[in-house]
DNA sequence: TAAGTTAGATTACAGTTGTAATCTTAGGAG
DNA sequence: CTCCTAAGATTACAACTGTAATCTAACTTA
């Protein structure tokens, strides 16, 4: 398993969006993010170039544009930056963590019927 | 309501100092570092400084010394990054978030029976 | 009182990030 | 074939970070 690198805030954004709509053009990843930030197209170059230097994303060449595409896999990359997050925020302790976020989190009467299902799910081991 | 400083990852271990056991100098600082992480004196000194200008901690003279402590609450500290935490890395849902930690979390029966508890009291609001 | 220690203040310096603009060059429009 | 456009490459530049070292002035100690 290699290491992964450190996606930054703004890098989120567009890998989320590689994530979820596969290989991309730049300007398709601009089109994508339009409405939802205020970067000019270059800005989004430079995010995706980075990602690129950085190993989170490839591309495959398509005429003289390039598609590009996640080089690493999203449930590691939310892995590590939640436990990152635990580690930061709480020093380590989940509990805590999770009691917090249950308590101050905006949950729907399914939400909850689905969390207490994995809770008891975990009961049982 | 101020707005919350940014604090860096380095910084949060500082605060989480302060936070914890109050107005400190910053040797004492240092003392309670020790064996946490391999920073020099120096280093964690500026650590403060940078946390006072931003001002997320303020001193109180002794002598010619500071003892330093938290200008801002650990809760809403504590609060924002979470919810940045969420919005970075799953765009603002709350739900699948949850059900991830919860599920790669180490829990133990105390810790479930608790959090299930807090999901009790939820589903009666 | 002179010298050493030490606390805070100032300075250092490279890497990352946010946020783009300019340069270069390959393809498409005429 | 020439000129414009637009894609990627290169460059920009300040703020923030990690990680300290040096400077300065106030106590402490001999």
């Amino acid at each position: 398993m290699k290491t992964l690198p450190k996606i930054s805030e703004s890098e989120w954004l567009v890998m989320r969006i590689l994530w979820s709509k596969g290989p991309l053009t730049a300007n398709e990843v601009v089109k994508s993010l339009t409405g939802k930030t205020k970067w000019k197209p270059k800005t989004i170059k430079t995010l995706i170039t980075r990602l690129m230097k950085k190993g989170a994303v490839k591309f495959e060449k398509e005429g003289r544009k390039y598609r590009y595409y996640p080089a690493v896999s999203e449930a590691e990359c939310v892995r590590m930056e939640r436990y990152s997050f635990v580690r930061r925020v709480y020093g380590g302790t989940t509990r805590p963590m999770l009691a917090a976020f249950l308590e101050d989190a905006k949950l729907s009467a399914e939400d909850i019927s689905e969390l207490r299902k994995i809770l008891e799910q975990k009961e049982g081991e």
